[in-house]
DNA sequence: GCACTATATCGCTGATTAGTTATAATCGCA
DNA sequence: TGCGATTATAACTAATCAGCGATATAGTGC
């Protein structure tokens, strides 16, 4: 199968919206309910301006919604494929760590031979 | 659900292995078979040094294998999974396009009237 | 040993990005 | 209208990264 180059880059775009620790804090806070920008703020332990900035690109990528609520804004998951994407990654991530540790131990025991 | 700092690392960093276009095409030539570097160099249309480089990525989260075979070396999918991200993330994304679509053709509409 | 082929790595450059502080824009309310 | 609260943006810095050319490493056959 060929995907055009356009279709690529929306995909590369997604996934690195993904890509970044704090955002993905972020999107786990989400899980729960909506949040506004200063919870989000204060829950991620970052400042304001940088939590803004996150959730540009989260919005960005079609990933989060932004609801006005009076003054404040009320974020949340816009995208629930998200939470099915994180699921399988980490369970593809905690094979490769029990792989890592049977190696290790299988090094461990060579060694004592 | 709280996850601990490092768990959450190591998710971004899978994240960040699929986040770039060149990456990715990659992973989609290697759909059909394995391939070696250079044929994977020749495929994504990039130099040997580049394709080595971002294998090395893909190689460190765990998604792509390498075996000697001979002088050359074989690269293959460890990790299929990314074949499910990828088919999440590429409805998710065309769900996207199909709203922004319909937006475009509501406010086309609108202006008309 | 010596060439030849295939892959990995090094040093570099330009572009992107996460983070900061300070400032602007927007809304509700007295 | 002016104030306080909430969010977004601008300007900047340091770090990271994709790409390139050149070089190093390793296996294969002579």
């Amino acid at each position: 199968m060929v995907l055009p180059d356009k279709a690529i880059d929306r995909v590369a775009l997604y996934f690195r919206a993904l890509s970044d620790p704090m955002r993905l804090r972020i999107l786990n806070s989400l899980r729960e309910s909506d949040r506004s920008v200063g919870e989000l703020a204060e829950i991620a332990e970052c400042s304001q301006a940088n939590v803004s900035k996150h959730l540009r690109v989260l919005s960005d990528a079609g990933i989060v919604s932004r609801t006005a609520r009076g003054t404040t804004i009320l974020i949340g998951i816009a995208d629930p494929t998200i939470f099915d994407l994180c699921a399988l990654v980490c369970d593809s991530v905690a094979r490769g760590l029990e792989k890592d540790f049977a190696l290790h131990k299988a090094l461990k025991n060579a060694k004592r031979t």
